[in-house]
DNA sequence: TGCCAACCGGACGAGATCGTCCAATTGAGC
DNA sequence: GCTCAATTGGACGATCTCGTCCGGTTGGCA
């Protein structure tokens, strides 16, 4: 019980050198990866936010840590997203609105997709715990929409991961369009209303919700 | 007038032994591209055909070249379903066929996605000739389901294109998850029937459908 | 102010891919 | 069978990226 000799309050109890270091390289890589895409060279971070590449292997040992740590922020409002939808009193609206604001994510914020995709096969991560609880939030709002008579009956909750990786990657090929990344999600929305269900759907697919990137991870530590 | 000395008649005036090897790395190129995406190392594609990268980068001077040759057959299916979609006496049918086909391309062929999207930034290239073509019968075929009726009248050319990036960007953040790919197509097509046009859409996008790689390119060189 | 642990950053070796060059081989007409 | 040119294949140098190692620096408490 003697040690903490020089541990100090950093927030991540990290020295403040240190600490100031961190969001430097959050801040470059997000531009470099807006910029050179989710491959871009870790050097080319690390010039970019004037340390070392050293600092930033010691910082993050991983370039998936590096882009998880850069977008958590965004997968942030993704989460805070599914909560507000669960809270409209009309669950169309939420759902409609919980939609529309993943895909404005993924079409405003470049380099957001791929790290969308990239956070996607996490599913037997430590963070297991939170994601059930996003997907059974969204199961709630899925049933209550339905009942509302707004959702069509024969949606499935992983069509939500099925439109989101579609639009996902059509704002990859297609970066900076938005009429048509939002012609996408206006034909999406209308085809999952209920009076669209006109003919039956296929089987839905057996992917799990679960592995959607939609609960935060723990407390937010993305900073601007 | 004396030249000609020993040119042949290997169809594309290659020698015998030169042609072989063509097909041996075509065949090799679409195994390995499937197998470990479409950035795979040249050298791996040249190992697996059993010759030389220099014979490899002789026949194929560009990774883009080599892509393009591999999937020709494949893109000319594609160009086919848009014949024989605007042969059929329905226009809907057509339409419905022509999409499902290409999708169903793109789902089963694994590394076809990306080269379809590779193929995609071409638009200013000699064969612009042959996509005008396929963009008038395209456009051709749109009206003519319009007037019919089962295609809804504020559907525009370009969300061919879109739909069509969407399920390629789907099926390659996905392979192999057929349900989730049938999923989208029948929403979308559900979506683009003249009854599901409820409420107006955005303004379409500004995309050009020539861009679409539809058109044969040539004579198709693709051999099994 | 002084001390020490934590931190910093650039150099560095390993590994991978690219595309070219050249000597040896081989196909096909004569 | 012979000749010649087209073709072949692997070696090679250049370029790039990764991730670690280590001597020097700095922050914060005493």
């Amino acid at each position: 019980m003697v040690g903490e000799s020089s541990r100090i309050a950093g927030r991540n109890g990290l020295r403040a050198d240190a600490e100031r270091n961190r969001r430097r390289i959050l801040s470059a890589a997000r531009a470099v990866f807006a910029e050179h895409g989710i491959d871009a060279p870790m050097a080319t971070v690390a010039r970019r936010a004037g340390v070392g590449v050293a600092t930033l292997y010691r910082r993050f040992p991983t370039r998936d840590a590096l882009v998880r740590a850069a977008f958590a922020h965004q997968l942030d409002t993704c989460a805070r997203a599914l909560t507000e939808a669960l809270a409209d009193p009309d669950p169309w609206r939420g759902f409609q609105r919980l939609f529309e604001t993943i895909c404005a994510m993924q079409r405003e914020e470049r380099g957001f997709p791929a790290a969308f995709v990239a956070a996607f096969p996490d599913s037997s991560r430590e963070h297991a715990r939170v994601r059930e609880r996003a997907e059974r939030d969204f199961v709630t709002l899925v049933r209550r929409a339905k009942t509302a008579g707004s959702l069509r009956a024969d949606f499935h909750p992983s069509d939500l991961a099925v439109a989101l990786l579609s639009h996902c990657g059509l704002v990859t090929a297609l970066p900076g369009d938005r009429a048509a990344s939002q012609r996408l999600v206006a034909y999406l929305l209308q085809s999952f209303r209920a009076e669209a269900a006109r003919e039956p759907l296929p089987a839905p697919s057996a992917l799990s919700l679960r592995s959607l990137p939609l609960a935060a991870e723990g407390p937010s530590l993305a900073l601007s």
